[in-house]
RNA sequence: GGGUCGGUGCCCGAGUGGUUAAUGGGGGCGGACUGUAAAUCCGCUGGCUACGCCUACGUUGGUUCAAAUCCAACCCGGCCCA
Protein backbone atom coordinates (compact mmCIF):
# COMPACT_ATOMS: atom_id res chain seq x y z
CA UNK A 1 0.00 0.00 0.00
CA UNK A 2 1.53 3.05 -0.54
CA UNK A 3 2.13 5.80 2.19
CA UNK A 4 -0.39 8.34 0.56
CA UNK A 5 -3.13 6.53 1.03
CA UNK A 6 -2.45 5.79 4.72
CA UNK A 7 -5.03 7.80 6.33
CA UNK A 8 -8.03 5.67 4.36
CA UNK A 9 -9.03 2.55 5.90
CA UNK A 10 -7.57 -0.64 5.24
CA UNK A 11 -10.62 -2.57 3.54
CA UNK A 12 -10.46 0.88 0.94
CA UNK A 13 -6.96 1.02 0.89
CA UNK A 14 -5.91 -2.84 0.16
CA UNK A 15 -4.62 -3.20 -2.74
CA UNK A 16 -5.28 0.34 -4.15
CA UNK A 17 -3.09 1.74 -7.38
CA UNK A 18 -4.05 5.24 -7.14
CA UNK A 19 -7.43 6.94 -5.88
CA UNK A 20 -8.16 10.48 -7.71
CA UNK A 21 -7.97 13.05 -7.07
CA UNK A 22 -6.76 13.01 -3.89
CA UNK A 23 -5.49 15.70 -1.77
CA UNK A 24 -6.57 16.90 1.87
CA UNK A 25 -8.81 20.14 0.76
CA UNK A 26 -11.98 20.76 2.29
CA UNK A 27 -13.64 20.52 -1.48
CA UNK A 28 -16.01 17.70 -1.36
CA UNK A 29 -14.78 17.58 -5.45
CA UNK A 30 -11.53 16.54 -4.52
CA UNK A 31 -10.72 14.89 -0.97
CA UNK A 32 -12.35 11.42 -1.08
CA UNK A 33 -12.13 11.12 2.63
CA UNK A 34 -14.56 13.78 2.87
CA UNK A 35 -16.72 12.52 0.20
CA UNK A 36 -16.54 9.55 2.44
CA UNK A 37 -17.34 11.64 5.59
CA UNK A 38 -20.19 13.16 4.18
CA UNK A 39 -21.64 10.46 3.21
CA UNK A 40 -21.81 8.59 6.57
CA UNK A 41 -23.33 11.93 8.34
CA UNK A 42 -26.13 12.19 6.11
CA UNK A 43 -26.88 8.86 6.15
CA UNK A 44 -26.90 8.22 2.32
CA UNK A 45 -24.67 5.73 0.59
CA UNK A 46 -21.58 6.59 -1.74
CA UNK A 47 -22.83 5.37 -5.27
CA UNK A 48 -19.91 3.07 -6.70
CA UNK A 49 -19.63 2.72 -11.04
CA UNK A 50 -18.39 0.07 -12.44
CA UNK A 51 -19.25 -0.99 -15.84
CA UNK A 52 -18.46 -4.35 -16.95
CA UNK A 53 -18.46 -5.34 -20.90
CA UNK A 54 -20.41 -8.14 -21.27
CA UNK A 55 -18.44 -9.54 -24.35
CA UNK A 56 -16.29 -12.15 -22.90
CA UNK A 57 -18.28 -14.95 -21.16
CA UNK A 58 -15.67 -15.91 -18.14
CA UNK A 59 -14.73 -14.17 -15.09
CA UNK A 60 -11.39 -14.70 -14.21
CA UNK A 61 -9.21 -13.76 -11.32
CA UNK A 62 -8.15 -10.79 -13.02
CA UNK A 63 -12.18 -9.63 -12.82
CA UNK A 64 -12.14 -10.45 -9.50
CA UNK A 65 -10.10 -7.80 -8.26
CA UNK A 66 -12.65 -5.27 -9.06
CA UNK A 67 -15.71 -6.96 -8.12
CA UNK A 68 -13.85 -7.61 -4.08
CA UNK A 69 -13.15 -4.25 -3.63
CA UNK A 70 -17.20 -2.88 -4.94
CA UNK A 71 -17.99 -6.03 -2.33
CA UNK A 72 -16.09 -4.14 0.02
CA UNK A 73 -17.74 -0.91 -0.94
CA UNK A 74 -20.95 -3.44 -0.62
CA UNK A 75 -20.16 -4.63 2.90
CA UNK A 76 -19.59 -1.17 4.34
CA UNK A 77 -23.43 -0.28 3.69
CA UNK A 78 -22.75 1.67 0.33
CA UNK A 79 -24.32 0.92 -2.97
CA UNK A 80 -22.99 -1.01 -5.93
CA UNK A 81 -24.27 0.13 -9.29
CA UNK A 82 -23.20 -2.19 -11.85
CA UNK A 83 -23.34 -0.87 -14.84
CA UNK A 84 -23.66 -3.31 -18.13
CA UNK A 85 -22.07 -1.45 -21.33
CA UNK A 86 -24.87 -3.44 -23.26
CA UNK A 87 -24.60 -0.32 -25.73
CA UNK A 88 -20.55 0.28 -25.48
CA UNK A 89 -19.43 -3.23 -26.34
CA UNK A 90 -21.06 -3.16 -29.54
CA UNK A 91 -18.34 -0.28 -30.33
CA UNK A 92 -15.59 -2.28 -27.83
CA UNK A 93 -13.45 -0.31 -25.47
CA UNK A 94 -10.73 0.34 -27.16
CA UNK A 95 -8.27 0.06 -24.61
CA UNK A 96 -5.80 -2.10 -24.60
CA UNK A 97 -6.89 -2.68 -27.81
CA UNK A 98 -4.40 -2.79 -30.51
CA UNK A 99 -6.68 -3.13 -33.04
CA UNK A 100 -10.57 -2.11 -33.72
CA UNK A 101 -12.85 -4.89 -31.45
CA UNK A 102 -15.38 -6.57 -33.61
CA UNK A 103 -18.78 -5.42 -32.82
CA UNK A 104 -21.18 -7.63 -31.11
CA UNK A 105 -24.63 -8.46 -32.01
CA UNK A 106 -27.32 -7.46 -29.22
CA UNK A 107 -28.48 -10.98 -28.71
CA UNK A 108 -25.33 -11.95 -27.47
CA UNK A 109 -24.70 -9.28 -25.25
CA UNK A 110 -27.94 -10.23 -23.58
CA UNK A 111 -26.52 -13.83 -23.20
CA UNK A 112 -23.24 -12.56 -21.61
CA UNK A 113 -25.06 -10.32 -19.35
CA UNK A 114 -26.76 -12.59 -17.95
CA UNK A 115 -24.30 -15.18 -17.85
CA UNK A 116 -22.06 -12.34 -16.06
CA UNK A 117 -24.55 -12.15 -13.52
CA UNK A 118 -25.27 -15.60 -12.40
CA UNK A 119 -20.88 -15.77 -11.84
CA UNK A 120 -20.90 -12.83 -10.09
CA UNK A 121 -23.50 -14.55 -7.64
CA UNK A 122 -26.95 -13.54 -8.84
CA UNK A 123 -29.67 -15.67 -6.86
CA UNK A 124 -26.87 -16.79 -4.69
CA UNK A 125 -25.76 -16.93 -0.93
CA UNK A 126 -23.52 -13.38 -0.62
CA UNK A 127 -21.31 -15.35 1.37
CA UNK A 128 -20.86 -17.50 -1.63
CA UNK A 129 -20.40 -15.07 -3.94
CA UNK A 130 -18.08 -11.96 -5.64
CA UNK A 131 -21.09 -9.48 -4.64
CA UNK A 132 -24.07 -8.93 -2.96
CA UNK A 133 -27.16 -9.39 -4.44
CA UNK A 134 -29.28 -10.00 -1.95
CA UNK A 135 -29.14 -7.05 0.44
CA UNK A 136 -31.41 -4.51 -0.14
CA UNK A 137 -30.24 -0.87 -1.57
CA UNK A 138 -26.82 -2.58 -1.87
CA UNK A 139 -26.65 -3.31 -5.82
CA UNK A 140 -28.84 -1.67 -8.75
CA UNK A 141 -27.89 -3.16 -12.29
CA UNK A 142 -28.13 -0.94 -15.37
CA UNK A 143 -27.93 -1.29 -18.46
CA UNK A 144 -26.45 1.67 -20.33
CA UNK A 145 -28.37 1.09 -23.64
CA UNK A 146 -31.03 2.86 -21.21
CA UNK A 147 -29.78 6.23 -21.59
CA UNK A 148 -27.52 6.15 -24.42
CA UNK A 149 -29.95 4.36 -27.24
CA UNK A 150 -31.86 7.62 -26.39
CA UNK A 151 -28.69 10.45 -27.23
CA UNK A 152 -29.32 11.93 -30.61
CA UNK A 153 -26.95 13.45 -32.76
CA UNK A 154 -27.01 17.20 -31.26
CA UNK A 155 -26.41 15.48 -27.85
CA UNK A 156 -24.10 13.51 -29.18
CA UNK A 157 -21.82 16.29 -30.64
CA UNK A 158 -22.09 17.97 -27.24
CA UNK A 159 -20.48 15.18 -25.60
CA UNK A 160 -17.86 15.03 -28.28
CA UNK A 161 -17.27 18.87 -27.45
CA UNK A 162 -16.29 18.02 -24.05
CA UNK A 163 -12.84 16.68 -25.84
CA UNK A 164 -10.07 17.02 -28.40
CA UNK A 165 -8.29 14.64 -30.94
CA UNK A 166 -5.11 15.94 -29.05
CA UNK A 167 -6.57 14.75 -25.50
CA UNK A 168 -7.69 11.24 -27.66
CA UNK A 169 -4.66 11.47 -29.61
CA UNK A 170 -2.52 11.52 -25.75
CA UNK A 171 -4.60 8.23 -24.30
CA UNK A 172 -1.92 5.58 -24.69
CA UNK A 173 -3.41 3.30 -26.65
CA UNK A 174 -4.47 5.41 -29.18
CA UNK A 175 -1.20 7.36 -29.68
CA UNK A 176 0.29 3.80 -29.95
CA UNK A 177 -1.82 2.59 -32.96
CA UNK A 178 -1.92 6.26 -34.43
CA UNK A 179 1.84 5.97 -34.49
CA UNK A 180 2.27 2.10 -35.55
CA UNK A 181 -0.46 2.99 -38.23
CA UNK A 182 -2.94 0.49 -37.22
CA UNK A 183 -6.26 2.05 -38.06
CA UNK A 184 -8.54 3.51 -35.30
CA UNK A 185 -11.84 4.02 -35.73
CA UNK A 186 -13.79 7.12 -35.30
CA UNK A 187 -17.08 5.51 -33.45
CA UNK A 188 -13.94 4.55 -30.76
CA UNK A 189 -13.46 8.17 -29.62
CA UNK A 190 -16.95 7.78 -28.69
CA UNK A 191 -16.04 4.96 -26.46
CA UNK A 192 -14.85 6.82 -23.47
CA UNK A 193 -17.41 9.60 -23.93
CA UNK A 194 -20.13 7.60 -23.18
CA UNK A 195 -18.67 5.60 -20.52
CA UNK A 196 -18.34 8.98 -18.88
CA UNK A 197 -21.53 9.85 -19.72
CA UNK A 198 -22.63 6.65 -18.02
CA UNK A 199 -21.60 8.23 -14.64
CA UNK A 200 -23.53 11.67 -15.39
CA UNK A 201 -26.30 8.87 -16.20
CA UNK A 202 -26.23 6.90 -12.39
CA UNK A 203 -24.72 9.82 -10.65
CA UNK A 204 -21.59 8.05 -9.61
CA UNK A 205 -19.49 9.63 -6.91
CA UNK A 206 -16.79 6.54 -7.47
CA UNK A 207 -15.89 5.10 -10.10
CA UNK A 208 -13.48 1.58 -10.24
CA UNK A 209 -11.27 0.39 -12.47
CA UNK A 210 -8.17 -1.10 -13.85
CA UNK A 211 -5.29 1.49 -13.94
CA UNK A 212 -6.14 1.44 -17.59
CA UNK A 213 -9.34 3.36 -16.84
CA UNK A 214 -7.59 6.24 -15.77
CA UNK A 215 -8.52 8.06 -19.13
CA UNK A 216 -12.15 7.38 -19.06
CA UNK A 217 -12.79 7.40 -15.80
CA UNK A 218 -11.44 11.03 -15.72
CA UNK A 219 -13.39 11.85 -18.54
CA UNK A 220 -16.94 10.85 -16.94
CA UNK A 221 -15.53 13.22 -14.07
CA UNK A 222 -15.46 16.04 -16.85
CA UNK A 223 -18.62 15.79 -17.94
CA UNK A 224 -20.37 15.23 -14.60
CA UNK A 225 -18.99 18.74 -13.94
CA UNK A 226 -20.24 19.60 -17.56
CA UNK A 227 -23.98 18.59 -16.34
CA UNK A 228 -23.50 20.17 -13.24
CA UNK A 229 -22.93 17.24 -10.82
CA UNK A 230 -20.43 16.56 -8.38
CA UNK A 231 -17.71 14.91 -9.89
CA UNK A 232 -17.27 11.23 -9.40
CA UNK A 233 -13.40 9.76 -7.73
CA UNK A 234 -11.58 7.11 -9.71
CA UNK A 235 -10.47 3.94 -8.12
CA UNK A 236 -7.70 2.01 -10.06
CA UNK A 237 -6.80 -1.47 -8.64
CA UNK A 238 -3.63 -2.86 -10.50
CA UNK A 239 -4.24 -5.00 -13.10
CA UNK A 240 -3.68 -8.29 -12.52
CA UNK A 241 -0.33 -10.39 -14.68
CA UNK A 242 -1.56 -13.18 -15.97
CA UNK A 243 -0.12 -17.11 -15.75
CA UNK A 244 2.63 -16.33 -17.71
CA UNK A 245 4.22 -13.52 -15.77
CA UNK A 246 4.06 -11.05 -18.21
CA UNK A 247 0.91 -9.95 -20.06
CA UNK A 248 -2.13 -8.60 -17.69
CA UNK A 249 -4.55 -11.84 -16.87
CA UNK A 250 -6.92 -12.06 -19.77
CA UNK A 251 -9.14 -14.96 -21.83
CA UNK A 252 -8.10 -13.67 -24.98
CA UNK A 253 -4.10 -14.69 -24.27
CA UNK A 254 -5.05 -18.17 -22.32
CA UNK A 255 -3.59 -17.03 -19.46
CA UNK A 256 -6.47 -16.55 -17.34
CA UNK A 257 -7.92 -18.74 -14.40
CA UNK A 258 -11.60 -18.69 -14.65
CA UNK A 259 -13.67 -18.29 -11.11
CA UNK A 260 -15.96 -20.64 -12.70
CA UNK A 261 -13.33 -23.56 -13.22
CA UNK A 262 -13.34 -26.62 -10.75
CA UNK A 263 -11.20 -26.45 -7.97
CA UNK A 264 -8.76 -29.03 -9.19
CA UNK A 265 -7.76 -26.48 -11.93
CA UNK A 266 -8.06 -23.42 -10.27
CA UNK A 267 -5.69 -24.98 -7.46
CA UNK A 268 -3.42 -26.82 -9.94
CA UNK A 269 -3.13 -23.29 -11.94
CA UNK A 270 -2.09 -20.75 -9.37
CA UNK A 271 0.38 -23.68 -7.31
CA UNK A 272 2.80 -22.64 -10.32
CA UNK A 273 2.23 -19.14 -10.67
CA UNK A 274 5.83 -17.37 -11.11
CA UNK A 275 7.49 -16.51 -7.56
CA UNK A 276 7.44 -12.77 -8.18
CA UNK A 277 4.13 -12.95 -8.73
CA UNK A 278 2.67 -14.58 -5.39
CA UNK A 279 2.88 -12.03 -3.38
CA UNK A 280 1.21 -9.76 -5.55
CA UNK A 281 -1.53 -12.57 -6.11
CA UNK A 282 -2.08 -12.50 -2.14
CA UNK A 283 -2.74 -9.16 -1.58
CA UNK A 284 -4.82 -8.56 -4.47
CA UNK A 285 -6.87 -11.68 -4.14
CA UNK A 286 -6.92 -12.39 -0.23
CA UNK A 287 -7.47 -10.56 3.28
CA UNK A 288 -4.44 -12.62 4.26
CA UNK A 289 -2.24 -10.43 6.80
CA UNK A 290 1.12 -9.89 4.34
CA UNK A 291 3.62 -9.55 7.29
CA UNK A 292 3.00 -13.02 8.26
CA UNK A 293 4.08 -15.08 5.16
CA UNK A 294 5.83 -18.16 5.38
CA UNK A 295 8.90 -17.57 3.41
CA UNK A 296 9.38 -20.71 1.31
CA UNK A 297 9.19 -19.45 -2.35
CA UNK A 298 7.18 -23.55 -2.65
CA UNK A 299 5.08 -22.92 0.11
CA UNK A 300 4.24 -19.54 -0.08
CA UNK A 301 2.67 -20.50 -3.86
CA UNK A 302 0.77 -23.37 -2.08
CA UNK A 303 -0.64 -21.88 0.31
CA UNK A 304 -1.36 -18.65 -1.59
CA UNK A 305 -3.07 -21.47 -4.04
CA UNK A 306 -5.00 -22.94 -1.48
CA UNK A 307 -6.59 -19.33 0.12
CA UNK A 308 -7.78 -18.26 -3.10
CA UNK A 309 -9.06 -21.73 -4.12
CA UNK A 310 -10.81 -21.87 -0.51
CA UNK A 311 -12.21 -18.08 -1.21
CA UNK A 312 -14.45 -18.88 -4.14
CA UNK A 313 -14.85 -23.03 -3.48
CA UNK A 314 -14.63 -23.42 0.11
CA UNK A 315 -12.26 -24.86 2.10
CA UNK A 316 -12.72 -28.29 1.88
CA UNK A 317 -12.96 -28.41 -2.11
CA UNK A 318 -9.79 -26.20 -1.92
CA UNK A 319 -7.86 -28.76 0.41
CA UNK A 320 -8.86 -31.56 -1.68
CA UNK A 321 -7.76 -29.88 -4.50
CA UNK A 322 -4.00 -29.81 -2.75
CA UNK A 323 -3.70 -33.39 -1.93
CA UNK A 324 -5.18 -34.58 -5.62
CA UNK A 325 -2.60 -31.74 -7.03
CA UNK A 326 0.03 -33.58 -5.01
CA UNK A 327 -0.67 -36.66 -6.50
CA UNK A 328 -0.54 -36.09 -10.27
CA UNK A 329 2.52 -34.57 -9.61
CA UNK A 330 4.01 -37.98 -8.11
CA UNK A 331 2.26 -39.74 -10.73
CA UNK A 332 -0.13 -41.94 -8.40
CA UNK A 333 -2.81 -41.26 -10.90
CA UNK A 334 -4.48 -44.60 -9.27
CA UNK A 335 -5.11 -42.45 -5.71
CA UNK A 336 -6.68 -39.88 -7.51
CA UNK A 337 -9.80 -38.93 -5.34
CA UNK A 338 -12.22 -38.27 -8.54
CA UNK A 339 -11.46 -39.01 -12.07
CA UNK A 340 -14.06 -37.81 -14.27
CA UNK A 341 -15.51 -40.49 -16.30
CA UNK A 342 -16.87 -41.21 -19.41
CA UNK A 343 -19.14 -43.37 -21.43
CA UNK A 344 -17.37 -45.55 -23.85
CA UNK A 345 -20.46 -45.31 -25.95
CA UNK A 346 -19.91 -42.87 -28.93
CA UNK A 347 -16.84 -45.13 -29.77
CA UNK A 348 -17.43 -47.44 -32.88
CA UNK A 349 -15.36 -50.38 -32.57
CA UNK A 350 -12.81 -52.11 -33.68
CA UNK A 351 -11.59 -48.91 -32.25
CA UNK A 352 -7.22 -47.96 -32.86
CA UNK A 353 -5.61 -45.93 -30.03
CA UNK A 354 -5.38 -42.40 -31.98
CA UNK A 355 -9.24 -42.51 -32.50
CA UNK A 356 -10.31 -43.56 -29.18
CA UNK A 357 -8.38 -40.90 -27.05
CA UNK A 358 -9.85 -38.44 -29.84
CA UNK A 359 -13.76 -39.36 -29.81
CA UNK A 360 -13.22 -38.99 -25.71
CA UNK A 361 -12.21 -35.20 -26.52
CA UNK A 362 -8.89 -36.02 -24.59
CA UNK A 363 -7.00 -34.94 -27.39
CA UNK A 364 -8.31 -31.97 -29.78
CA UNK A 365 -8.68 -34.24 -32.74
CA UNK A 366 -7.43 -37.62 -34.06
CA UNK A 367 -4.17 -35.89 -35.86
CA UNK A 368 -3.04 -34.44 -32.74
CA UNK A 369 -3.91 -37.76 -30.30
CA UNK A 370 -1.67 -39.45 -33.12
CA UNK A 371 1.00 -37.04 -32.29
CA UNK A 372 0.74 -37.12 -28.29
CA UNK A 373 1.19 -40.91 -28.75
CA UNK A 374 4.00 -41.17 -31.02
CA UNK A 375 5.39 -38.24 -28.63
CA UNK A 376 5.14 -41.03 -25.90
CA UNK A 377 2.79 -38.77 -23.63
CA UNK A 378 -0.21 -41.22 -23.69
CA UNK A 379 -1.36 -43.47 -21.43
CA UNK A 380 -3.22 -46.40 -20.24
CA UNK A 381 -3.82 -47.51 -16.73
CA UNK A 382 -0.42 -45.87 -16.38
CA UNK A 383 1.27 -47.83 -19.23
CA UNK A 384 2.99 -45.56 -22.31
CA UNK A 385 1.28 -46.79 -25.16
CA UNK A 386 3.56 -45.66 -28.40
CA UNK A 387 1.65 -47.20 -31.19
CA UNK A 388 -1.08 -45.00 -32.55
CA UNK A 389 -2.51 -47.84 -34.39
CA UNK A 390 -3.48 -50.30 -31.04
CA UNK A 391 -6.25 -51.55 -31.56
CA UNK A 392 -9.17 -52.86 -29.40
CA UNK A 393 -11.72 -55.26 -30.62
CA UNK A 394 -14.31 -54.28 -28.56
CA UNK A 395 -15.81 -52.33 -25.89
CA UNK A 396 -14.89 -54.36 -22.91
CA UNK A 397 -10.65 -54.09 -23.87
CA UNK A 398 -11.61 -50.39 -22.64
CA UNK A 399 -14.32 -50.15 -19.76
CA UNK A 400 -13.06 -49.70 -16.44
CA UNK A 401 -9.55 -48.53 -17.90
CA UNK A 402 -8.09 -44.65 -17.03
CA UNK A 403 -6.83 -42.73 -20.20
CA UNK A 404 -4.15 -40.42 -19.57
CA UNK A 405 -2.39 -37.73 -21.56
CA UNK A 406 0.02 -35.55 -20.44
CA UNK A 407 0.48 -35.03 -16.32
CA UNK A 408 -2.92 -33.86 -15.94
CA UNK A 409 -5.64 -35.13 -18.21
CA UNK A 410 -7.96 -38.25 -17.19
CA UNK A 411 -10.59 -40.31 -17.86
CA UNK A 412 -11.95 -43.47 -16.72
CA UNK A 413 -13.89 -45.46 -19.61
CA UNK A 414 -17.44 -46.55 -18.33
CA UNK A 415 -19.78 -48.37 -20.36
C1' G B 1 -11.44 10.07 -54.80
C1' G B 2 -5.95 9.77 -56.87
C1' G B 3 -0.91 7.68 -56.17
C1' U B 4 1.76 3.87 -53.83
C1' C B 5 2.84 -0.38 -50.78
C1' G B 6 0.76 -4.53 -48.69
C1' G B 7 -2.85 -8.81 -47.09
C1' U B 8 0.79 -16.11 -45.78
C1' G B 9 -0.78 -21.21 -40.92
C1' C B 10 -2.71 -19.30 -33.27
C1' C B 11 0.73 -14.69 -33.70
C1' C B 12 5.08 -12.40 -36.08
C1' G B 13 7.43 -13.28 -40.44
C1' A B 14 10.28 -15.92 -44.97
C1' G B 15 9.04 -17.66 -49.62
C1' U B 16 7.91 -14.68 -55.91
C1' G B 17 6.01 -21.04 -61.14
C1' G B 18 7.42 -27.36 -59.63
C1' U B 19 9.90 -32.94 -53.29
C1' U B 20 5.28 -27.23 -50.84
C1' A B 21 1.33 -28.81 -45.35
C1' A B 22 4.78 -24.27 -47.07
C1' U B 23 12.15 -21.83 -43.90
C1' G B 24 12.64 -19.19 -39.13
C1' G B 25 10.98 -17.13 -34.44
C1' G B 26 7.15 -16.69 -30.62
C1' G B 27 3.31 -19.21 -28.34
C1' G B 28 1.15 -23.92 -27.32
C1' C B 29 1.47 -29.27 -26.39
C1' G B 30 4.38 -33.66 -25.00
C1' G B 31 9.16 -35.76 -22.87
C1' A B 32 13.73 -35.15 -19.54
C1' C B 33 15.27 -32.18 -15.43
C1' U B 34 13.30 -29.42 -10.88
C1' G B 35 10.66 -27.00 -5.19
C1' U B 36 5.07 -27.47 -8.87
C1' A B 37 7.21 -24.11 -12.07
C1' A B 38 10.85 -21.01 -14.55
C1' A B 39 15.61 -21.62 -17.15
C1' U B 40 17.83 -25.53 -20.19
C1' C B 41 17.75 -29.81 -23.55
C1' C B 42 14.74 -33.04 -26.96
C1' G B 43 10.29 -33.94 -29.92
C1' C B 44 5.62 -32.29 -31.94
C1' U B 45 2.65 -28.24 -33.71
C1' G B 46 -3.96 -28.33 -40.61
C1' G B 47 -7.89 -32.24 -40.76
C1' C B 48 -9.66 -37.31 -41.51
C1' U B 49 -10.42 -44.61 -37.39
C1' A B 50 -5.00 -42.69 -42.22
C1' C B 51 0.95 -45.60 -45.01
C1' G B 52 -3.94 -42.93 -48.52
C1' C B 53 -7.44 -38.88 -49.00
C1' C B 54 -9.01 -33.91 -48.11
C1' U B 55 -8.53 -28.44 -46.87
C1' A B 56 -4.99 -24.30 -46.74
C1' C B 57 -1.16 -18.66 -48.33
C1' G B 58 -7.55 -11.77 -48.52
C1' U B 59 -12.00 -13.14 -52.31
C1' U B 60 -13.51 -14.79 -57.12
C1' G B 61 -12.21 -16.14 -61.76
C1' G B 62 -8.14 -16.94 -65.51
C1' U B 63 -3.17 -18.57 -67.77
C1' U B 64 -0.29 -23.25 -67.16
C1' C B 65 1.11 -30.24 -67.24
C1' A B 66 1.93 -27.39 -62.52
C1' A B 67 0.69 -21.48 -58.80
C1' A B 68 1.18 -18.85 -52.19
C1' U B 69 4.15 -17.46 -56.34
C1' C B 70 1.94 -14.98 -63.23
C1' C B 71 -2.84 -12.16 -65.04
C1' A B 72 -7.78 -9.76 -64.10
C1' A B 73 -11.57 -7.99 -61.19
C1' C B 74 -13.18 -7.29 -56.41
C1' C B 75 -12.72 -6.80 -50.83
C1' C B 76 -9.67 -4.97 -46.68
C1' G B 77 -5.63 -2.05 -44.63
C1' G B 78 -0.95 1.35 -44.17
C1' C B 79 1.41 5.69 -46.09
C1' C B 80 1.35 10.22 -49.27
C1' C B 81 -1.95 13.63 -51.79
C1' A B 82 -7.10 15.68 -52.01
Amino acid sequence: MLDKFKELPDWISRGLDDLFPYNNSEDLDQSFIKRLELSSKEKKPLRVKLGIDPTGTDIHLGHSILFRKLRAFQDAGHTAVLIIGDFTARIGDPTGKSKTRVQIGKDEVESNALNYLEQLGLGKDPKESLLDFSTPGRLEIKKNSKWLEKLNLSKVIELLSNSTVGQMLAKEDFSNRYKSGTPISLHEFLYPLLQGYDSVAINSDLELGGTDQKFNIAMGRDLQRFFGQKPQFGMLLPILVGLDGTQKMSKSLGNFVGINEDSLSMYSKLEKVPDDLVYSYLDLLTNENLQELNSNPRELQKFMALTITSNFKGVEAAKKAQSNSEKLVLGTQDALDEIPEASISKVNFPAKAFYVFSKMELCASSSEARRQIIGGGVRIDGKKIIDPNLEFENPDDLIGKILQVGKKKFLRISS
